[in-house]
DNA sequence: TCTGGGGTCCTAGGACCC
DNA sequence: TCTGGGGTCCTAGGACCC
Protein backbone atom coordinates (compact mmCIF):
# COMPACT_ATOMS: atom_id res chain seq x y z
CA UNK A 1 0.00 0.00 0.00
CA UNK A 2 2.36 2.36 -1.53
CA UNK A 3 1.27 5.38 1.53
CA UNK A 4 2.79 4.06 4.03
CA UNK A 5 6.46 4.45 2.70
CA UNK A 6 6.04 8.27 2.62
CA UNK A 7 4.49 9.53 6.11
CA UNK A 8 5.10 13.27 4.63
CA UNK A 9 2.93 13.14 1.85
CA UNK A 10 -0.87 11.96 2.35
CA UNK A 11 -3.95 14.40 1.68
CA UNK A 12 -7.59 13.34 2.31
CA UNK A 13 -10.28 15.28 0.09
CA UNK A 14 -13.44 15.77 1.56
CA UNK A 15 -16.43 16.80 -0.55
CA UNK A 16 -19.72 16.61 0.65
CA UNK A 17 -22.52 14.84 -0.71
CA UNK A 18 -25.30 16.73 -2.79
CA UNK A 19 -23.92 19.67 -0.39
CA UNK A 20 -26.93 22.47 -1.43
CA UNK A 21 -29.80 19.57 -1.32
CA UNK A 22 -29.11 17.82 1.66
CA UNK A 23 -28.85 21.10 3.40
CA UNK A 24 -32.20 21.73 2.36
CA UNK A 25 -33.43 18.19 2.97
CA UNK A 26 -32.44 18.69 6.82
CA UNK A 27 -35.10 21.63 6.83
CA UNK A 28 -37.95 19.67 4.89
CA UNK A 29 -36.82 15.99 5.74
CA UNK A 30 -40.32 15.32 4.00
CA UNK A 31 -38.50 15.11 0.50
CA UNK A 32 -36.15 12.49 1.32
CA UNK A 33 -35.61 9.96 -1.18
CA UNK A 34 -37.51 11.97 -4.01
CA UNK A 35 -36.01 14.13 -6.63
CA UNK A 36 -34.89 17.52 -5.08
CA UNK A 37 -33.44 20.20 -7.24
CA UNK A 38 -31.98 23.48 -6.10
CA UNK A 39 -32.20 26.44 -8.48
CA UNK A 40 -33.09 29.71 -9.12
CA UNK A 41 -36.51 30.34 -11.07
CA UNK A 42 -35.48 32.50 -13.72
CA UNK A 43 -36.56 32.22 -17.48
CA UNK A 44 -32.38 31.49 -17.90
CA UNK A 45 -31.48 29.92 -14.04
CA UNK A 46 -29.65 26.45 -13.82
CA UNK A 47 -29.35 23.66 -11.32
CA UNK A 48 -27.14 24.66 -8.93
CA UNK A 49 -27.40 20.84 -7.40
CA UNK A 50 -29.63 18.08 -8.02
CA UNK A 51 -30.51 14.82 -5.40
CA UNK A 52 -29.34 11.71 -6.41
CA UNK A 53 -33.05 10.65 -6.73
CA UNK A 54 -33.44 13.57 -9.68
CA UNK A 55 -29.69 12.75 -11.23
CA UNK A 56 -31.22 9.70 -12.22
CA UNK A 57 -33.62 11.67 -14.27
CA UNK A 58 -30.56 13.35 -15.90
CA UNK A 59 -30.77 16.50 -14.46
CA UNK A 60 -27.15 17.40 -13.34
CA UNK A 61 -25.39 20.70 -12.19
CA UNK A 62 -25.95 23.65 -15.07
CA UNK A 63 -28.63 21.71 -16.29
CA UNK A 64 -30.70 24.68 -17.79
CA UNK A 65 -33.49 24.48 -14.51
CA UNK A 66 -36.34 24.69 -17.64
CA UNK A 67 -35.07 21.93 -19.04
CA UNK A 68 -34.74 19.91 -15.42
CA UNK A 69 -38.45 20.95 -15.18
CA UNK A 70 -39.25 18.97 -18.72
CA UNK A 71 -36.93 16.26 -17.68
CA UNK A 72 -38.79 15.41 -14.44
CA UNK A 73 -42.10 17.78 -13.74
CA UNK A 74 -42.28 16.02 -10.34
CA UNK A 75 -38.80 17.12 -9.05
CA UNK A 76 -39.62 19.79 -6.05
CA UNK A 77 -37.67 23.00 -6.74
CA UNK A 78 -35.99 24.91 -3.99
CA UNK A 79 -34.40 28.33 -4.69
CA UNK A 80 -30.80 28.95 -3.61
CA UNK A 81 -30.06 29.76 -0.13
CA UNK A 82 -26.42 30.86 -0.39
CA UNK A 83 -26.91 32.23 3.36
CA UNK A 84 -27.88 29.38 4.48
CA UNK A 85 -24.81 27.27 2.34
CA UNK A 86 -22.24 29.52 3.63
CA UNK A 87 -23.66 28.91 7.11
CA UNK A 88 -23.13 25.38 7.23
CA UNK A 89 -20.20 25.41 5.12
CA UNK A 90 -18.36 27.05 8.00
CA UNK A 91 -19.72 24.35 10.63
CA UNK A 92 -18.65 21.61 8.44
CA UNK A 93 -14.99 23.51 8.44
CA UNK A 94 -14.91 23.89 11.72
CA UNK A 95 -15.27 20.08 12.22
CA UNK A 96 -12.43 19.18 9.85
CA UNK A 97 -10.13 21.93 11.88
CA UNK A 98 -11.60 20.29 14.98
CA UNK A 99 -9.67 16.75 13.80
CA UNK A 100 -7.20 18.36 11.39
CA UNK A 101 -4.23 21.23 11.88
CA UNK A 102 -3.89 21.91 7.79
CA UNK A 103 -6.81 22.31 6.23
CA UNK A 104 -7.14 23.76 2.47
CA UNK A 105 -10.44 25.10 1.91
CA UNK A 106 -11.47 24.90 -1.82
CA UNK A 107 -14.65 25.71 -1.97
CA UNK A 108 -18.37 25.48 0.03
CA UNK A 109 -18.36 22.01 0.05
CA UNK A 110 -14.53 20.71 -0.44
CA UNK A 111 -11.92 20.79 1.57
CA UNK A 112 -8.26 18.82 1.07
CA UNK A 113 -6.87 18.27 4.43
CA UNK A 114 -2.61 17.48 4.97
CA UNK A 115 -2.92 13.79 6.92
CA UNK A 116 1.25 13.98 6.50
CA UNK A 117 1.08 13.86 10.70
CA UNK A 118 -0.79 10.76 11.42
CA UNK A 119 1.09 7.67 12.15
CA UNK A 120 -2.31 6.09 10.99
CA UNK A 121 -3.53 8.38 8.33
CA UNK A 122 -6.61 6.31 7.09
CA UNK A 123 -7.66 5.70 10.68
CA UNK A 124 -7.85 9.49 11.34
CA UNK A 125 -9.96 10.05 7.99
CA UNK A 126 -12.23 7.99 9.01
CA UNK A 127 -12.53 9.80 12.27
CA UNK A 128 -13.13 13.03 10.10
CA UNK A 129 -15.32 11.26 8.03
CA UNK A 130 -17.70 9.94 10.98
CA UNK A 131 -17.44 13.36 12.57
CA UNK A 132 -18.78 15.51 9.88
CA UNK A 133 -21.73 13.26 9.93
CA UNK A 134 -22.29 12.96 13.57
CA UNK A 135 -21.99 16.65 14.14
CA UNK A 136 -23.48 18.11 11.13
CA UNK A 137 -25.79 15.31 9.84
CA UNK A 138 -24.14 15.70 6.36
CA UNK A 139 -23.10 12.97 4.46
CA UNK A 140 -19.81 13.26 2.71
CA UNK A 141 -17.17 11.34 0.72
CA UNK A 142 -13.32 10.89 0.84
CA UNK A 143 -10.26 10.14 -1.14
CA UNK A 144 -6.47 9.61 0.07
CA UNK A 145 -3.90 9.67 -1.83
CA UNK A 146 -0.21 10.69 -2.37
CA UNK A 147 -0.91 14.36 -3.54
CA UNK A 148 -3.85 16.30 -4.37
CA UNK A 149 -5.00 15.38 -7.40
CA UNK A 150 -5.20 11.43 -6.06
CA UNK A 151 -6.70 12.48 -3.48
CA UNK A 152 -9.55 14.36 -5.00
CA UNK A 153 -10.44 11.89 -7.82
CA UNK A 154 -10.49 9.11 -5.42
CA UNK A 155 -13.45 10.95 -3.72
CA UNK A 156 -15.36 11.36 -6.47
CA UNK A 157 -14.80 7.56 -7.21
CA UNK A 158 -17.76 5.94 -5.44
CA UNK A 159 -19.92 8.93 -4.39
CA UNK A 160 -22.02 9.06 -2.08
CA UNK A 161 -20.61 8.39 1.17
CA UNK A 162 -17.41 6.87 -0.81
CA UNK A 163 -14.17 6.33 1.16
CA UNK A 164 -11.55 5.36 -1.32
CA UNK A 165 -7.83 4.90 -0.65
CA UNK A 166 -5.19 5.12 -3.48
CA UNK A 167 -1.61 5.37 -4.12
CA UNK A 168 -0.52 6.85 -7.70
CA UNK A 169 -0.32 3.07 -8.90
CA UNK A 170 -3.42 2.24 -8.03
CA UNK A 171 -5.41 5.31 -9.35
CA UNK A 172 -3.22 4.68 -12.64
CA UNK A 173 -4.71 1.24 -13.19
CA UNK A 174 -7.98 2.03 -11.63
CA UNK A 175 -8.50 5.22 -13.85
CA UNK A 176 -5.89 4.26 -17.27
CA UNK A 177 -9.62 3.41 -19.15
CA UNK A 178 -11.55 6.13 -18.29
CA UNK A 179 -11.99 9.40 -20.35
CA UNK A 180 -9.41 12.05 -19.64
CA UNK A 181 -11.82 14.73 -18.31
CA UNK A 182 -12.38 12.76 -15.07
CA UNK A 183 -9.15 14.71 -13.74
CA UNK A 184 -9.66 18.17 -12.77
CA UNK A 185 -7.59 20.21 -15.21
CA UNK A 186 -9.10 18.73 -18.16
CA UNK A 187 -12.09 20.09 -19.22
CA UNK A 188 -14.52 19.87 -22.24
CA UNK A 189 -12.01 21.66 -24.94
CA UNK A 190 -8.88 20.06 -23.86
CA UNK A 191 -11.19 16.57 -23.80
CA UNK A 192 -12.32 17.61 -27.38
CA UNK A 193 -8.98 18.64 -28.69
CA UNK A 194 -7.27 15.18 -27.38
CA UNK A 195 -9.97 13.12 -29.04
CA UNK A 196 -8.98 14.84 -32.55
CA UNK A 197 -5.85 13.48 -31.45
CA UNK A 198 -6.82 9.75 -31.58
CA UNK A 199 -6.64 10.58 -27.37
CA UNK A 200 -9.74 8.87 -25.84
CA UNK A 201 -8.61 7.69 -22.34
CA UNK A 202 -6.03 8.40 -19.52
CA UNK A 203 -3.75 5.09 -20.05
CA UNK A 204 -2.94 6.68 -23.73
CA UNK A 205 -2.61 10.55 -22.51
CA UNK A 206 -0.34 9.37 -19.97
CA UNK A 207 1.83 7.53 -22.35
CA UNK A 208 1.96 10.11 -24.64
CA UNK A 209 5.28 11.28 -25.14
CA UNK A 210 6.04 15.01 -23.84
CA UNK A 211 7.30 16.32 -27.17
CA UNK A 212 3.94 15.23 -28.92
CA UNK A 213 1.77 16.84 -26.08
CA UNK A 214 3.88 20.10 -26.68
CA UNK A 215 3.57 20.40 -30.57
CA UNK A 216 -0.51 19.75 -29.76
CA UNK A 217 -0.62 22.30 -26.51
CA UNK A 218 2.51 24.45 -25.93
CA UNK A 219 5.11 23.59 -23.96
CA UNK A 220 3.59 24.66 -20.57
CA UNK A 221 -0.05 22.63 -20.60
CA UNK A 222 1.14 19.82 -22.77
CA UNK A 223 3.66 18.19 -20.38
CA UNK A 224 1.04 19.23 -17.41
CA UNK A 225 -1.70 17.24 -19.00
CA UNK A 226 0.54 14.08 -19.02
CA UNK A 227 1.43 14.61 -15.70
CA UNK A 228 -1.96 14.99 -14.78
CA UNK A 229 -2.69 12.00 -16.64
CA UNK A 230 -0.20 9.83 -14.46
CA UNK A 231 -1.40 11.31 -11.69
CA UNK A 232 1.34 13.22 -10.80
CA UNK A 233 0.75 16.49 -8.94
CA UNK A 234 3.31 18.71 -6.82
CA UNK A 235 1.19 21.35 -5.87
CA UNK A 236 1.51 22.75 -2.55
CA UNK A 237 -0.64 22.51 0.03
CA UNK A 238 -2.15 25.90 0.94
CA UNK A 239 -4.06 26.71 3.94
CA UNK A 240 -4.32 30.66 3.32
CA UNK A 241 -6.18 32.14 0.47
CA UNK A 242 -6.26 35.43 -0.60
CA UNK A 243 -8.82 36.81 -2.60
CA UNK A 244 -7.43 38.78 -5.69
CA UNK A 245 -10.91 40.14 -7.27
CA UNK A 246 -14.67 40.68 -6.61
CA UNK A 247 -17.04 41.15 -9.06
CA UNK A 248 -20.99 40.89 -9.48
CA UNK A 249 -22.68 40.20 -12.62
CA UNK A 250 -26.05 39.00 -13.51
CA UNK A 251 -27.95 37.94 -16.66
CA UNK A 252 -30.86 39.31 -17.67
CA UNK A 253 -34.44 37.77 -18.13
CA UNK A 254 -34.65 39.03 -21.37
CA UNK A 255 -31.57 40.67 -23.45
CA UNK A 256 -31.20 44.56 -22.73
CA UNK A 257 -30.34 46.82 -25.65
CA UNK A 258 -28.31 50.27 -25.01
CA UNK A 259 -26.56 52.43 -22.88
CA UNK A 260 -29.88 54.18 -21.28
CA UNK A 261 -31.33 50.20 -20.65
CA UNK A 262 -27.55 49.15 -19.80
CA UNK A 263 -26.50 52.32 -17.16
CA UNK A 264 -29.01 51.48 -14.34
CA UNK A 265 -27.88 48.20 -13.98
CA UNK A 266 -24.68 48.46 -13.79
CA UNK A 267 -25.07 50.98 -11.17
CA UNK A 268 -26.49 48.30 -8.77
CA UNK A 269 -24.04 46.35 -9.30
CA UNK A 270 -21.67 48.38 -8.68
CA UNK A 271 -23.22 49.56 -5.64
CA UNK A 272 -23.35 46.01 -4.24
CA UNK A 273 -20.05 45.30 -5.15
CA UNK A 274 -18.71 48.68 -3.35
CA UNK A 275 -20.88 47.90 0.29
CA UNK A 276 -19.17 44.34 -0.18
CA UNK A 277 -16.04 46.09 -0.47
CA UNK A 278 -16.32 48.52 2.09
CA UNK A 279 -17.51 46.29 4.24
CA UNK A 280 -14.05 44.35 4.45
CA UNK A 281 -11.86 47.56 3.99
CA UNK A 282 -10.54 45.85 1.00
CA UNK A 283 -9.56 47.84 -2.04
CA UNK A 284 -8.11 47.39 -5.61
CA UNK A 285 -6.70 49.61 -8.77
CA UNK A 286 -8.21 47.31 -11.71
CA UNK A 287 -11.69 48.45 -12.59
CA UNK A 288 -13.08 45.94 -14.96
CA UNK A 289 -16.69 45.34 -16.88
CA UNK A 290 -18.32 42.32 -18.97
CA UNK A 291 -20.69 42.11 -20.96
CA UNK A 292 -22.15 39.06 -22.85
CA UNK A 293 -24.02 39.28 -25.85
CA UNK A 294 -27.38 37.40 -27.04
CA UNK A 295 -24.95 35.37 -28.92
CA UNK A 296 -23.05 34.32 -26.06
CA UNK A 297 -19.86 35.84 -27.33
CA UNK A 298 -18.74 37.76 -24.28
CA UNK A 299 -16.06 41.10 -23.63
CA UNK A 300 -14.23 42.62 -20.90
CA UNK A 301 -12.70 46.31 -20.33
CA UNK A 302 -10.22 47.05 -17.91
CA UNK A 303 -8.40 50.00 -16.38
CA UNK A 304 -5.95 49.93 -13.87
CA UNK A 305 -5.76 53.21 -11.71
CA UNK A 306 -2.67 55.16 -9.51
CA UNK A 307 -3.50 53.66 -6.66
CA UNK A 308 -6.56 51.03 -5.22
CA UNK A 309 -10.36 51.86 -4.76
CA UNK A 310 -13.73 50.86 -3.24
CA UNK A 311 -15.29 53.85 -3.24
CA UNK A 312 -19.03 54.02 -5.12
CA UNK A 313 -18.01 56.81 -7.11
CA UNK A 314 -14.64 56.12 -7.69
CA UNK A 315 -15.21 52.79 -9.15
CA UNK A 316 -18.95 53.98 -10.74
CA UNK A 317 -16.95 56.39 -12.57
CA UNK A 318 -14.49 54.02 -14.47
CA UNK A 319 -16.97 51.24 -15.09
CA UNK A 320 -19.53 53.92 -16.55
CA UNK A 321 -16.50 55.28 -18.73
CA UNK A 322 -15.76 51.73 -20.02
CA UNK A 323 -19.93 51.01 -20.89
CA UNK A 324 -20.05 53.73 -22.66
CA UNK A 325 -16.89 53.65 -24.81
CA UNK A 326 -17.73 49.86 -25.12
CA UNK A 327 -21.57 51.06 -26.35
CA UNK A 328 -22.56 47.67 -26.68
CA UNK A 329 -24.90 48.19 -29.72
CA UNK A 330 -26.17 44.12 -30.06
CA UNK A 331 -28.33 43.03 -27.69
CA UNK A 332 -26.59 42.10 -24.07
CA UNK A 333 -27.75 39.37 -21.96
CA UNK A 334 -24.79 39.50 -19.27
CA UNK A 335 -23.66 42.30 -17.56
CA UNK A 336 -20.83 42.74 -14.87
CA UNK A 337 -18.22 44.94 -12.86
CA UNK A 338 -15.04 43.61 -11.15
CA UNK A 339 -12.52 45.16 -9.23
CA UNK A 340 -9.28 43.33 -9.06
CA UNK A 341 -5.76 43.80 -7.28
CA UNK A 342 -7.36 43.68 -4.02
CA UNK A 343 -4.41 41.39 -2.88
CA UNK A 344 -1.99 44.63 -3.53
CA UNK A 345 -3.53 46.97 -1.18
CA UNK A 346 -0.84 45.97 1.43
CA UNK A 347 1.90 47.32 -0.77
CA UNK A 348 -0.31 50.10 -2.03
CA UNK A 349 -0.65 51.40 1.29
CA UNK A 350 3.30 50.82 1.76
CA UNK A 351 4.17 52.99 -0.41
CA UNK A 352 1.80 55.49 0.74
CA UNK A 353 3.20 55.75 4.12
CA UNK A 354 6.55 56.12 2.19
CA UNK A 355 5.28 59.35 0.86
CA UNK A 356 4.25 60.97 4.00
C1' DT B 1 -30.09 21.86 -24.08
C1' DC B 2 -29.68 28.38 -25.85
C1' DT B 3 -26.15 27.72 -21.52
C1' DG B 4 -25.67 31.18 -13.46
C1' DG B 5 -22.42 33.50 -10.58
C1' DG B 6 -18.11 33.84 -8.47
C1' DG B 7 -13.58 32.96 -8.82
C1' DT B 8 -8.37 31.47 -10.63
C1' DC B 9 -4.66 30.99 -13.84
C1' DC B 10 -2.49 31.18 -18.45
C1' DT B 11 -1.26 33.29 -22.85
C1' DA B 12 -0.33 36.68 -26.27
C1' DG B 13 0.62 41.12 -27.65
C1' DG B 14 1.66 46.05 -27.00
C1' DA B 15 3.79 49.87 -24.41
C1' DC B 16 7.58 51.31 -22.19
C1' DC B 17 12.11 51.25 -19.93
C1' DC B 18 17.00 50.16 -19.66
C1' DT C 1 18.36 53.46 -41.61
C1' DC C 2 17.35 49.74 -39.52
C1' DT C 3 18.04 47.77 -35.53
C1' DG C 4 19.31 43.84 -29.63
C1' DG C 5 17.44 41.69 -25.74
C1' DG C 6 15.35 41.55 -21.22
C1' DG C 7 11.98 42.89 -17.89
C1' DT C 8 7.61 44.79 -16.19
C1' DC C 9 3.03 46.35 -16.50
C1' DC C 10 -1.24 46.21 -18.62
C1' DT C 11 -5.29 44.51 -21.51
C1' DA C 12 -8.19 40.97 -23.54
C1' DG C 13 -9.64 36.48 -24.20
C1' DG C 14 -10.07 31.76 -22.94
C1' DA C 15 -10.12 27.51 -20.23
C1' DC C 16 -11.27 25.76 -16.11
C1' DC C 17 -13.16 24.98 -11.31
C1' DC C 18 -16.96 24.87 -7.69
Amino acid sequence: MGLAGDARRVYAHIDMDAFYVNVELQRRPELRGRPVVVAGSGPRAVVTTASYEARRFGIFSATPAERARRLCPRATFIPPDFDAYRARSREVMDVLRAHVERVEVVGLDEAYLDLGGFERPRAAARRVKSAVIDETGLGCSVGIGPNKLVAKVASDADKPDGFVVLSAEAARERFGGSRPGIVPGVGPKTAERLERQGISTLAELGATPDERLTEWFGPRLGPYLGRLARFEDDRPFETACVTKSESRETTFDSDLRGLGALEPQLRRLTEQLCSTLGRGERRGRTIGIKVRYADFSTVTRARTLPSPVNELESVWRVALDLLRRLDPTHPVRLLGVRVAGLDEEVAGADQLSLLR
